[in-house]
DNA sequence: AAGCAATTTCAGTTTTTACAGAATGGACCG
DNA sequence: CGGTCCATTCTGTAAAAACTGAAATTGCTT
């Protein structure tokens, strides 16, 4: 008896599909993603050919892209000689890897760029001025925002957690005297 | 002289577009977007399409999709009947608005299903134990991370500036006794 | 080391998405 | 009002992405 029986079961795989095509991969990949997170036990990736009618070959690609992410791990089930796969159940775990992920591949690389771009501008004295500028700021920026990350990111689990349920209550420990920054 | 034969310009523009395809938007959308943000001076609907090669219509559908975001606006211009465009150049506006609208289109409604089928999945007695469990925290998880987002989302810009640079330092003033809740 | 089961890779097809050009709509001017 | 100038919407096409089924590979088992 397969979970895609159960309605919401259902519900919750078709909307994370949809999900997914919206925020970075297809919605194959995130209907894989949300059946293993909902299953009670490791599945071979032929169960999940079946209950997501998808081909063999499709199931095996996604399978080592959430193994890329870190999000689903390959476990050897007693008995059976086929890969049996889980999810990642711990939520925040799970958004930590797949953003650690993306940064990586894409912000970081993006960050090399600006930085080679806003270099070469500070030198070029025929560039537009709001060019240099503006390309500068982005740089700055986006490293910024990289670097609080990486802060953030290492910081043990429960005290994010706990800085989480602050909310904007944090801002009572900040001085009430604004920086003259500019971003 | 256009902003597009200075070589960085061009390569600023060619990777915005890039990255747009990789975060929820097209290629088109995105490079419209680095166009305007680098211009010093608004420009009209002809002036992109002139610079980046694009269909008149192409332009019109860009321009309206990142008016919805907020990150762009039509000026008016003394002396031009015509349409004028011009980017959001505050970077942290930019992400702000890019997050609130992209929250209220696909978070807030995520959060709406997942609340229903937590709440059908709590009384439905026939219902796979781990199925309850597992659609109630992602419900749970979710929820907390938009309630933090809106919270921080209000408060004042130089507030989060400091936070921000404070970066892990925050952690100081959280007790560091861990909570046992567990997300 | 041959045979079999399981998995992965690859080439071709289907589906989806982005785009161009044509057609339509609307404001302003004479 | 009729014409011109812009902007938008619509429709068919081109490009890109996802997916399939077949072939190749890996690696266990005897």
């Amino acid at each position: 008896m397969s979970l895609l029986d159960h309605p919401d079961a259902r519900a919750f795989i078709l909307h994370w599909g949809e999900m997914g095509t919206h925020w970075g991969t297809n919605r194959s990949v995130a209907q894989i993603h949300a059946l293993l997170y909902l299953s009670d036990r490791p599945l071979p990736a032929d169960d999940i050919v079946d209950q997501l009618r998808l081909a063999r070959s499709n199931v095996s690609t996604g399978l080592k892209e959430l193994q890329g992410y870190g999000i689903v791990r390959r476990v050897h089930v007693e008995g059976d000689r086929r890969d049996h796969f889980i999810a990642e159940t711990d939520l925040w775990e799970m958004l930590m890897r797949i953003s650690a992920e993306r940064k990586r591949r894409e912000i970081d690389p993006t960050i090399a760029l600006l930085g080679e771009l806003a270099g070469r501008l500070a030198r070029d004295d025929s560039a537009p001025p709001q060019l240099r500028e503006r390309v500068g700021r982005m740089h700055e920026f986006i490293s910024t925002l990289a670097a609080w990350y990486d802060q953030v990111r290492g910081l043990p689990k429960p005290t994010l957690i706990t800085l989480m349920k602050l909310g904007g209550k944090v801002a009572r420990f900040v001085s009430p005297r604004p920086d003259k920054h500019r971003n």
